[in-house]
DNA sequence: TTGAAAGCGCTAACAG
DNA sequence: CTGTTAGCGCTTTCAA
């Protein structure tokens, strides 16, 4: 590669961006292959509506010239930026792994591009969010949302939009189920002998929370068990040592903690307090993420196919997307059976 | 859920995005307040070259309509995003948890939106995303690529890029620099009576893979300790499975793992081969990630600030976008000390 | 300090 | 099947 051109003392460098020389556009293709660039545009676009010799021609000098298609210059006039949002209130809880990439592998598989926001448990955060994506995506992933139901609604109504874990009407969603996994959850404690077992709440915003400790009450009151609600505490091992304090404070023998974040916490704070698991009290978290299954001792927990959600999510978004195209492929939602997943935080009662 | 509005037979359902209302542009500010679409477009981005008045009655105006700069639109003349590529080569490994956390942060603070795609360990996937996002964002942050110096030179030649864990010429970079922290490690085993240590070698591509590498043979030679490499393994619980064995074939007593995954693979395949930790075989691991520290044993490992490290990687990339509008804040690169830290997985060397 | 006008690179009618 | 022509919403000279 040749330094600098000699004859040309300053020019080569013009423009805002000095060392970025200026790219191959449309025009550039078309004036090299002897074509108007509106063909060039539809070879690239709509490649049956343009002879296939000069759409190979054209493939041809693009591809001499390095052309690459400018994404943004392309959602300007079609207002689709093949782009998609998704939010999630804590990047770092294992669990949005697998939501992640089951959600972009979606996406990327459909051409879409996602851009990944961390609105750190703060409804505020994830309103701002979305205010200043609005115009830049073509719709939102909102996962275990912290929005009121109303500023939700809101939103849909001028966005595209697709829920995780969250049910409301009009709004697609993909959601894991806990119903049944939640009466898996009775069911074994109950044979284990425990009489009452007491919830270890996350989030007061969060659905899921609502959802898993209503599944909670309705299966221990099936069972004539004692169903006790302690917190909310935060989503986080530092909102399960508060937990576990408090459920010793309450003489718990079994807790279901909201996520396995706070069941984590809780394990290690129960092994500070000298409170063994499962002999003293037994310990069951929601979503069966990494490090659930090493822990000491290892979690029971719900396990859901949330990478399968993620999917799930981006299905039902582009669906919509597609529909407002005219495509038919449009579901209200779905949602994923989980299944619990015994390990050996739980055993006997006590006594 | 009323299924359609009845009232309703086709209208409402105009443009291409039907539901849209469509949004106020910067001449329906114009026109509302009376002045011309340049002065509304100065009045947001060059507040300080339009009369206080004008500007505010702008504002005033702008906030009644609810009006939004389209960023799509506000970047195609400017050639300005404001939307910074981040890429990791695994988005499930907890360590690039606090790296994204950081990056986010930093970049959100100076009005920049992140866009995180995992390249899946493959160079392959890593090119083309970069390809893909070319022209879509301002720059890119490679973290940990998998990518050859060549191929990264070449994209640096024609892109604005930081680098993370890597080190390359002529392309800033933050790292974290493991070379005291390696030191301590050879120290750590040394005292407790290892005479050899073997490294669990994690992808070739991989910077920190050598760096790490020759920071422990260098160490271990300087103490008179051997040091043999095995591998390389694929960076996961997985890969770690398969250390543990080659390890065990090997007859080590302490081992180094690339990163903590491999490390805590290790563990639990030690654990099934009825190997004790640390009596038997000592292990460490770079990067102290979620788990780390509640793993059985619980490990020892090196730990950097992954966080900061992402905060400056963005530092590094906005200070060069700054030099390209003439600022002054450039810097080569950063290197963050880690450190050793000490927990259950290590004890004195057998026999 | 402000307005008019010319694009940024591409898409999408509309003719031909 | 292809070219011409208008923009998409905003920025940015250039004059006034």
């Amino acid at each position: 590669v040749p330094d600098v051109d000699p004859g040309s003392a300053a020019p080569l460098r013009r423009g805002r961006r000095q060392r970025l020389s200026s790219p191959t556009t449309i025009h550039d293709v078309a004036r090299a292959a002897g074509v108007a660039a509106s063909t060039v545009s539809r070879a690239f676009t709509n490649p049956q509506r343009v002879n296939a010799r000069t759409r190979e021609h054209v493939f041809a000098v693009a591809g001499r010239l390095g052309y690459r298609p400018n994404p943004l210059a392309r959602a300007l006039p079609s207002g689709r930026t093949t782009t998609i949002a998704l939010l999630v209130p804590d990047i770092t809880n294992p669990f949005f792994f697998d939501l992640i990439r089951g959600a972009e592998r979606q996406a990327s598989a459909a051409g879409y591009t996602v851009v990944l926001t961390d609105t750190e448990e703060s409804p505020e955060v994830e309103a701002h969010n979305v205010d200043r994506l609005r115009r830049a995506v073509d719709g939102f992933v909102l996962a275990s949302s912290r929005l009121s139901d109303s500023r939700i609604r809101e939103i849909a109504t001028d966005n595209v939009v697709a829920l995780v874990n969250r049910r409301l009407d009009d709004v697609p969603s993909a959601v894991a189920d806990n119903t049944d996994s939640t009466r898996q959850v009775v069911e074994h404690l109950a044979s284990l002998g425990h009489r009452s077992i007491t919830y270890l709440a996350g989030p007061r915003p969060s659905w899921s929370n609502t959802h898993r400790w209503n599944a909670l009450r309705d299966a221990a009151k099936r069972h004539g068990i004692a169903a006790e609600r302690l917190g909310p505490f935060h989503p986080s091992v530092h909102g399960g040592a508060a937990a576990a304090d408090a459920s010793i404070g309450q003489g718990a023998t079994a807790v279901v903690a909201f996520n396995a974040l706070v069941a984590i916490g809780a394990l290690q704070r129960f092994a500070e307090r000298g409170k063994r698991v499962p002999q003293d009290v037994s310990v069951v978290g929601y979503d069966d993420i990494f490090g659930a299954d090493f822990s000491s001792p290892p979690l029971t927990t719900v396990a859901a196919p949330i990478q399968d959600v993620g999917r799930a999510a981006i299905d039902l978004l582009l669906g919509q997307l597609d529909r407002e195209r005219g495509g038919p492929n449009y579901r209200r939602g779905v949602a994923l059976a989980s299944h619990l997943r015994i390990r050996q935080s739980t055993g006997p009662a006590p006594h």
